[in-house]
DNA sequence: GTTGAACCTCAACCTAGGTTCAGGTCAAGC
DNA sequence: GCTTGACCTGAACCTAGGTTGAGGTTCAAC
C-alpha cells in the first residue's frame, strides 16, 4: 500500500471529482475512512483510482448503493467479475427499458414538431391509443 | 362549458391519477382553481381530459413547468401547435442525448456481463479511454 | 342524529446525490 | 504574530414530483 500523502484537494483534482463528493462518498461507505494528520485527511494514491472506478460505475448506470456493494465485495477478496456480472445482469433490463421509453419519447416529439393542430384536446398526439404514445405508458403491470 | 359536477375522487379515477396529484397540479397552476361546494372541489368533465393531456405530455418527457407553459399558452388562445412545436424542438435534443447515453450504458453493461476480471483496478472496463466508456462521459462542454 | 367515507388545509416528508453554510482549525509565508 | 488558503464538522439546503400525516369538515346513508 502506497503512503497516505495526498490532501483532499489534490485527490479531488486528480480524480476529477469535487471535494464535497469525496467526503460524501466516505460517509456513504464507498471510501474507507482515511488516515488523518492533525485532523486533516491524508489519502494514498490508490484513492484516486478508486474514485475513477466509482465514476465509471456511476456513468454505467449504477446507483451509489450498487457501487458500494461492488466495492465492498471486492474489498473482501471476491473476484471482481462475480459481483460485477450480477449487478450488470440486473441493471441491463432497466437500461433497455429506459432506451425503449426514450425512443418512444423521441418518436412522439418528432411527430409533435410537425403538429399543426389548433387545440390540444383534438390533437391526435394527446389522444391515447394513438400509436406513438402506446410505447410511452409506464409499466404498471408489476 | 359543461357543468362542474365531479368530485375529486371521481376525476382521479377517470383520469387515472391520484387525488394528491390533482391537488398538487392545481397548486402548480396546471389546473385552474375549480368551483367549490361547501368547501369541496367540483370539476367539469373537461378536467379529466386536461389531466390526460398532462399525463401524455409528462410521458413525452416534459417537466410540469413545460406542461404549464403549454397549457397556459393554449388557454390564452394561441394555436396548440405554436408552443407545442417550440417545446418539442427544444426537448428533442435532450432526449436524443439521453438515448445516446443509455445506449452507451447498455453496451458497457453487456460487456460487463462477460467480464472475467479478478480486480476492478485492472479491469479494462474501468480504465478510461477504453472504447465502451468514451460515450458515457457526461457533457461538460456547455 | 349518528356513523363512516370522502373531502378539506397546511406542513412535513420522501428519494438521490450531492452542495452550501456557519463557525472553527491548521499550515505556510512574510 | 498575522494573514491567507486549505481544511474540518454538522446541519441545512437543493431539485422534481409528488405523498403522507394531523387535525378538522361535509356528505350520504341508515
Amino acid at each position: 500500500m502506497a503512503k497516505a500523502e495526498l490532501r483532499i484537494g489534490e485527490v479531488a483534482e486528480r480524480a476529477g471529482v469535487s471535494i464535497s463528493a469525496i467526503r460524501f462518498y466516505e460517509r456513504q461507505g464507498l471510501l474507507p475512512r482515511p488516515e488523518r494528520a492533525g485532523g486533516q485527511r491524508r489519502f494514498s494514491p490508490e484513492t484516486v483510482q478508486r474514485l475513477r472506478i466509482i465514476d465509471v460505475a456511476k456513468q454505467a448506470g449504477f446507483s451509489l448503493e450498487e457501487v458500494r456493494t461492488l466495492l465492498t465485495s471486492t474489498d473482501e477478496g471476491a473476484p471482481a467479475h462475480q459481483e460485477l456480472q450480477a449487478l450488470a445482469s440486473r441493471k441491463l433490463p432497466e437500461i433497455e427499458a429506459l432506451i425503449a421509453r426514450a425512443e418512444s419519447m423521441r418518436d412522439w416529439l418528432t411527430a409533435a414538431t410537425g403538429c399543426g393542430c389548433e387545440s390540444l384536446e383534438t390533437c391526435g398526439l394527446f389522444i391515447e391509443a394513438t400509436e406513438p404514445l402506446s410505447g410511452l405508458a409506464e409499466d404498471r403491470s408489476g
